[in-house]
DNA sequence: CTAGTTCTGTAGGCTACACTACATAGCCGA
DNA sequence: TCGGCTATGTAGTGTAGCCTACAGAACTAG
């Protein structure tokens, strides 16, 4: 089967739904490559405007993608779970790109040199399929963002916020600060709390220090803008299986 | 030479980069399927969540990619123009997007018919990593464009949109009406007039009735934000030729 | 236990800008 | 020439949310 109980050469369990996607075959190209590393959070994968050095499958946790300006204002402009890769841009040959990969919530999954991963994707054209459909489908995801930034407030990018970090992490406790949620929303703080101090009276959710609870996620789709099921329905199109007539 | 005075089979010029970018051999696996269609403005080629029929490659003319919400609000996510295509993620097995394209300033192009492209891919493979590379740094302009949307204020949004319109057509003059800028910059028709106006008092712009000369391309520089030269930078990294290594 | 640090609550002032409404001016066709 | 349509000018009002500041609460290290 092709989901079965993969691992990596050091016999680190995969979860990462790309890895798992891949044929037996091809998974036996990309498997010695495969690094496992904790993946902390805070850790910064990538920054703004440096040379790529890995692409990262992650198993678990929650990777931002963060734009930086000069005035020091930060804002996400997408991100990536099991379901995905991150360092994207140097699989098709771009050295560097204008964002930071930021681990938002801590997890762990397996990196590979890009020169590794350039080398094996020849003998992959599977892969290549499967990372060409990510990549667009990451790109729908971000200009839906795009849009949700501009056009709706506080109180739904933070319910679309939280029920995408939900989908995305197993517990149903995020560990997050008001603070961070702050840089991911484009907005400050004490907006953020507000926003957040708000669904916690309506005992939507619950938090203190850090950890953000979840008790009604009904609730909390109710609140959520439009953009949380466009994406959705775009972004997490499951399993990107390489297709037939092409 | 590859970029010699290409035509397609019934001799209309092509001036579309992408295609002029192809080489000698793989183009005349394309060349075929290249119906030539003016692109008149305001032209819709793609409707959010319908079917993709083609993709565009177009010869002159600016071509939005526009998010509209259930409440009506729209805002732009991403330009394209002679240096890329439109309906890419079509050419991924993406049959729909949340999407619409439309051309913002009048032109021509050429367009393919999905089955066709898809068909001819499989004996371009350096069309297939020019296309891949294009989607990625598409993705990257939306990214900024996402950050930008929320960070920065009308002002340098307009001039940074002005800028990045004069860049892809050729004349001087942009035919569009303050009510279009709104739809593209998230905001309401006076935000626009006001900005507009501003720039005009200052000799920077010209305009009346749908028509924006710029006098002081320097000025509107100083006037953009930050986000003109980051996509001037990692999108239009000029021309995306096949690479060597991979 | 204490002191320092981190996280959250909250308030007040300020500004950008969204929304509405209406006026004017240019263009076009009858 | 006139009326209708489209594009722009502008004003007044309301509000979200940014910014700053400060206070309290929880955790952490010593």
């Amino acid at each position: 089967m092709r989901m079965g109980n993969r691992t990596n050469a050091a016999g680190k369990p995969i979860r990462n739904k790309i890895l798992l996607a891949m044929t037996d075959v091809e998974f036996q190209v990309i498997r010695p490559h495969l690094e496992y590393v904790a993946l902390p959070s805070h850790l910064r994968l990538h920054e703004p405007h440096q040379t790529f050095r890995f692409v990262y499958f992650p198993n678990e946790g929650l990777i931002s993608l963060v734009v930086a300006m000069a005035n020091g204002k930060t804002v996400e402009a997408g991100i990536v779970g099991s379901e995905g890769v991150a360092g994207l841009p140097a699989v098709v040959g771009l050295t560097r790109a204008p964002l930071r990969e930021v681990m938002q919530i801590g997890g762990n999954g397996f990196r590979v040199k890009i020169r590794d991963l350039k080398k094996a994707l020849n003998s992959t054209p599977d892969l290549q399929r499967i990372l060409e459909r990510y990549t667009m489908m990451l790109g729908l995801h971000v200009a839906q963002t795009a849009a949700c930034n501009r056009l709706h407030d506080i109180d739904r990018r933070l319910a679309r916020w939280l029920l995408m970090a939900h989908d995305r992490v197993d517990s149903g406790t995020l560990r997050i600060t008001h603070d961070f949620l702050a840089t991911m929303l484009g907005t400050d703080r004490p907006s953020v709390s507000k926003a957040a101090g708000l669904f916690q009276r309506r005992n939507i959710i619950k938090y203190s220090r850090g950890a953000v609870k979840i008790l009604n996620r009904g609730a909390l789709e109710n609140q959520a803008c439009e953009c949380y099921a466009v994406i959705q329905r775009y972004a997490l199109v499951s399993p990107p299986l390489p297709d037939q007539t092409r």
